[in-house]
DNA sequence: GATACTTAACTGTGATCACAGAAAATAATA
DNA sequence: TATTATTTTCTGTGATCACAGTTAAGTATC
């Protein structure tokens, strides 16, 4: 059967491109486990597509390390190792640093009102135990920090580190229980952008960073 | 007729992996201009291979913002625009000098000594006019500094950036003459490294960055 | 000689097949 | 029953073709 997000697919580009788009977001939200393997005939026929399209999205997707492949094996979600996942949020931790200084000096009420909102979306999710939800809008909520910063390489750099971190993330908080550290932590980032204090904003946007990383240290 | 850079070629990976190594490096040193178009069956035959290789290289490429592609029209190199030159910068500044922050942590005589030898090439190149080697050992110099950093995520990123900055600077730099400004700047990095000064390391890094946005801001 | 039209060549994309190596499943042997 | 050997299935990779849209070249028309 082909995907549940096929409303996202109706994009007028190549097939090649919708593929990619719909595993990409997968990824994100943790709906592809680490070592779950991928093979470009199975998902083709899901997709009911030739192998073509899967193909060159696979590849893309190995190419960003977003997926492994290696010889003549099945495609496979890599699960990261400590160590690995420390290099990811270290790498996000200085873009992402980045772009809160940017931001703060251009931020409008009208973007820290839609963070607001997707920072209740994922309050909601977080409170009905979904967490591929919760990690969409947690995605969502640091994508626009970078699109306020206007820089497209940023973002896409970025883009390119939760698509990665997201099936290991998803694996941590699979039950979404304990403290909301994370809540306190986006509205300080918040409220940081809202007064343009943008060494602060950057100081806690790093320092949320290590939050996905403690998951694992506990 | 084949690349010139055969000897890199013989990989034993997959020939789509050999033929984007190729291009890859031939955009670092500027041997692809801005505004070049590669099609697929022609670098094919130059290659000696089937289309399929070239077709995933160029794709990868393409996604990875190398080269554009648009609609059913040929691949061509992008020629970038001084923002968009800008934003290529501002994220190298930021990438680099957080590896050579970590890097002065770690640094041996063996590394100072190695970044010496690569900073003489680049003075030989200058000297007799190759813009080409010129680049590429400014390439290698950088991505040591990255590659100090033990970070591959770090390093892989980077790496994207002189790919997609090399064809722009190569624009700018086609007669090397004028001031040396680089090797004053690639002194101070050395030794800011060799004192283990990570602030001035991070601090110079990040000035250097401005270096190649300047040829075309006079 | 310049302009508009027609034709030919070129382009990436999708589909299909052959191939060789890896993995899994089955059969044979002890 | 456990272990080994064999076969079958599954895997990505490379090659080739058809197709439709784009670009370039050629030709007629004024």
């Amino acid at each position: 059967m082909a995907s549940e997000n096929t409303q996202f697919l109706s994009s007028k580009l190549n097939l090649s491109a919708n593929v990619y788009a719909d595993l990409r977001l997968k990824l994100i939200v943790g709906d592809l486990k680490p070592g779950e393997t991928l093979s470009i005939r199975t998902l083709a026929d899901e997709y009911d597509h030739s192998a073509m399209p899967v193909r060159e999205a696979l590849r893309q997707l190995s190419s960003e390390g977003a997926l492994v492949g290696e010889a003549k094996k099945a495609y496979r979600v890599p699960d990261l190792s400590p160590n690995e996942a420390a290099k990811l949020f270290y790498v996000r931790a200085a873009l992402e640093g980045a772009s809160a200084e940017i931001a703060a000096q251009t931020v409008t009420q009208k973007d820290i009102k839609y963070m607001r909102t997707l920072s209740n979306k994922m309050d909601e999710a977080w409170e009905v135990n979904d967490a591929g939800i919760f990690l969409e809008n947690n995605f969502l909520f640091h994508s626009y920090i970078y699109a306020m910063a206007s820089n497209t390489v940023l973002e896409r750099m970025a883009e390119n580190l939760y698509i990665r971190t997201g099936p290991w993330l998803a694996k941590g908080i699979k039950n979404l229980s304990g403290s909301k550290a994370w809540q306190k932590s986006h509205d300080g980032i918040i409220d940081a952008l809202s007064s343009r204090d943008s060494i602060m904003a950057r100081k806690l946007i790093e320092e949320d960073s290590g939050w996905g990383k403690q998951l694992y240290q506990e």
